[in-house]
DNA sequence: AGGCAGGTTCTTA
DNA sequence: TAAGAACCTGCC
């Protein structure tokens, strides 16, 4: 399926951006990307100001991959918000302009964002691999010839023991990760109701979770709930707080589109102190 | 060899 | 209520 759009979009800046763990870079640019138990090939090619999407993938997913790539949501018109004066969101933005938030499962987000806690991207992305080998479904073929893993569901993953988790590397993650299992697989946890809770009371939620803190919360409820005020803190963004917004962010102003300006300022900041 | 990486929990004052 | 230590693992 082809898609044509009037903005920018960059794949390589979305999988690098740290909000998704199982995209895989192929030849030409293209990108074999897993989420839940469905997988695509997408690249991207540019005429003028648009961009055009090739998605690769099951007919009846094309709806869904349009949804999870946010086509239907205008990021240009979210940067039009960005002050004059604010001049690094600026600088940022203008250099990740590509980036996009991914309309992603609460329950993956949730695993992965456990994963990585203390861990960074070439480490969260080698556990994730390793939890969907060991108890997600093989759900096709690459084209290079590997099997393809869809994430594992609450039942799956409620089923490994806590050898099973650790030999995924999770270390210390490995309780955090069953008893999230477990309590979604019995319905102590409702991921789809809490749906229904505005943004603090979904953090709040997800923060009486086993292993979830502030951090944790915040990303699962930007990248899993596709609540794009939501802000998380790690240690990147407190630099860039730091040095660059000793006065405060000006959350306010940026409302409700906070957690986008701060995937530009993550990005940004991050590339560029290596 | 020791420190640290996109945090959270547990312990201690 | 708040700071500090401990925690798995892999990589420099």
């Amino acid at each position: 399926m082809r898609y044509i759009l009037e903005e920018y979009i960059d794949l390589k800046q979305i999988a690098e951006s740290g909000q998704c763990f199982r995209w895989r870079m192929g030849p030409n640019n293209e990108y074999l990307v897993i989420a839940g138990d469905k997988y695509a090939y997408i690249k991207a090619d540019y005429e003028g100001e648009s961009t055009i999407i090739e998605i690769e993938c099951d007919k009846k997913n094309d709806n869904f991959w349009t949804h999870y790539l946010d086509l239907e949501t205008s990021y240009s018109d979210i940067r039009s918000k960005i002050m004059k004066k604010d001049r690094f969101l600026g600088l940022a933005a203008d250099n990740r302009s590509g980036i996009r938030i991914l309309n992603q499962d609460p329950w993956e987000m949730l695993i992965t964002f456990i994963v990585s806690q203390r861990k960074n991207i070439p480490a969260i992305t080698a556990c994730v691999e390793k939890l969907s080998v060991a108890a997600g479904q093989k759900i096709g073929k690459a084209r290079s010839g590997e099997d393809i893993y869809s994430f594992p569901s609450p039942e799956a993953l409620a089923g490994l023991s806590i050898d099973d988790l650790n030999a995924c590397s999770l270390g210390y993650r490995s309780k955090y990760i069953k008893r999230a299992a477990e309590d979604v697989l019995g319905g102590m946890t409702d991921l789809d109701a809490l749906s229904h809770l505005d943004d603090e009371a979904l953090h709040a939620a997800l923060c009486e979770l086993y292993g979830v803190g502030v951090k944790v919360a915040n990303c699962v409820v930007l990248f899993g709930y596709h609540r794009l005020n939501a802000f998380p803190i790690d240690v990147w963004i407190e630099r860039v707080l730091t040095e660059h917004y000793p006065e405060g962010f000006p959350f306010k102003r940026y409302s409700p589109y906070c957690g986008v300006m701060q995937q530009y300022l993550f990005s940004y900041y991050r590339d560029t102190h290596k």
